[in-house]
Parts: C-alpha cells; structure tokens; sequence
DNA sequence: AGAATACTGAACCATTCGGTTCAGTGTCTA
DNA sequence: TAGACACTGAACCGAATGGTTCAGTATTCT
C-alpha cells in the first residue's frame, strides 16, 4: 500500500466525521460564504462555527480570507485526493480478501466431496 | 446530492480518523486476527485494542466471533460504499466550483479587455 | 462621533477519546 | 486439578471536542 500522511489523513477524517463540517463543504461547493452566513444556516454561534471552519482549513478543505470586517470561507486546495486513494485501496484489499476466502471455502467444499467419494 | 445517512458517515469517517484504526484494517485485510495478535502488532494493551476493535465493528467494517476462550476480528460486511460515495460527489462538487471560478475570472479579463479598447 | 456589524479570544462546561491498570471470568493444557 | 492464557469490565486519567457566554477590537454606516 502507498505510503499515506498518518497526520494528514487523521485530520481530514477528523475533520469530515462531523456532520455540520460536511455540511459547510457541501455549502462553500455553492458558493463563498462568510462566517455568519454559516453560523445561521447551521443554527451556531459565531465562535462555534468559527471553530469548525478552524478544523476544516487545518484540513486544508476550506481557505479564509478576510476583508474589512467580514471573514469569507471558500473550499481550499484539497480535493480529498488522499482519502479517496486510501478508500480505494482498501476496497481493493476488501475484494482480494473476500475472493481469498471465497478460494479456501471452495476448496473445503472440493476436499469434502472427494473425502465422501 | 444523495442522501446520506448522517449517523454512519460520522461513525465510519470517525472510525477512519484513527491511525491505529486504519492499520487495524489493513492488517485485517491480509488475515484474520485476535485480540492478542492486534494488540501486539500495535504494541499496546489488549483492554486499549478491544476498544479500538469495538469502534470498527460499531461502525461496521470489522466483524468479531469468540470461540473457545479466543475472539477472531475479520473484515466486516461494509465496504465503505457510501463513504466513497460522499467523497466523490464532493469532488465533483469541487471541480464544478473551480469550473464556475474559471468562468468567472475569464469573464472578468474579457470585461477588462473590452473596458481597455 | 456614535451605533451597529463581524469577528476574535479567553474561559468555561459536559462529553468523548485513547489509553492505562486492576480484578475478575471462562477456557485450555499438562 | 492447577496453572497459564485470552479476554472482559469497571474505573480512572489527561487531552481533545463541540458547544456556549462574555468581553473585547476593528470596520462600516448614519
């Protein structure tokens, strides 16, 4: 298996297990939002959701910019690339392993048969 | 975007988060394993790795069964189906962002180029 | 200038997390 | 049957999470 970021994937799973975290990506993949568009769209405060949009750009999925007074959130560089791949080839990992197993029960049920003969 | 069910992407993304955890899997990819096996490999206690083992099958991607006084731990039933699920559309998400970006900064530089003949 | 807006940081709170130890219980094995 | 083995559950621990309030600061509007 490739080698992944330990640190970097910890953060983006992390960061994408929390369900008002998903929802402020699916969000900024509309349209550029400030830190108050979202607090109200998710029912927070400023502070609180300040603190998610913190845990998403450690993640490096969200970028901020501030201009005058209003802070605005866009969807960063990432594009899970690294999550994708790692889910991947798990789900590889996953077939082999069941078509593995799969062999060995075939090969059980063979010998029993032969064994019955 | 699809619906997803919210609980379980929390879990399984959660459950992702840990690299103990990811190791954990793929370890199981390439056998079986009890209790003791996993908690040697990651050198740590085996009260600590059955928590470990219990979040992963609460988040159904491992599977347990004791036989004698031995509980073997296999890759569970799901194979992070809507986890790849939810990821890929975000990415198709992201994409069609930066397309829309595009457009619009070509719109701008064709203004620009208007205002300046 | 004064009021309203938008954010920020510190502090606090309850809960969860990742790990441990310790004291069992049940299962093998000699 | 005694000892070793594999796990289990409860209790504890420090740190991180997900949220809040409160008291600022800086910016914008009137």
């Amino acid at each position: 298996m490739v080698q992944y970021s330990k640190a970097r994937l910890d953060a983006s799973f992390a960061a994408l297990s929390d369900a008002t975290r998903r929802g402020v990506l699916e969000q900024l993949g509309r349209a550029d939002a400030s830190i108050t568009d979202l607090a109200e769209k998710f029912h927070m405060t400023l502070t609180g959701m300040k603190k998610h949009v913190g845990v998403l750009e450690q993640a490096g999925l969200v970028t901020t910019e501030k201009v005058g007074r209003v802070r605005t959130c866009k969807l960063g560089v990432r594009r899970l690339e690294e999550e994708a791949a790692w889910i991947e080839a798990y789900r590889q990992l996953w077939d082999a392993r069941f078509d593995e197993l799969d062999k060995i029960v075939e090969e059980l049920k063979r010998k029993e048969k032969d064994d019955g003969e």
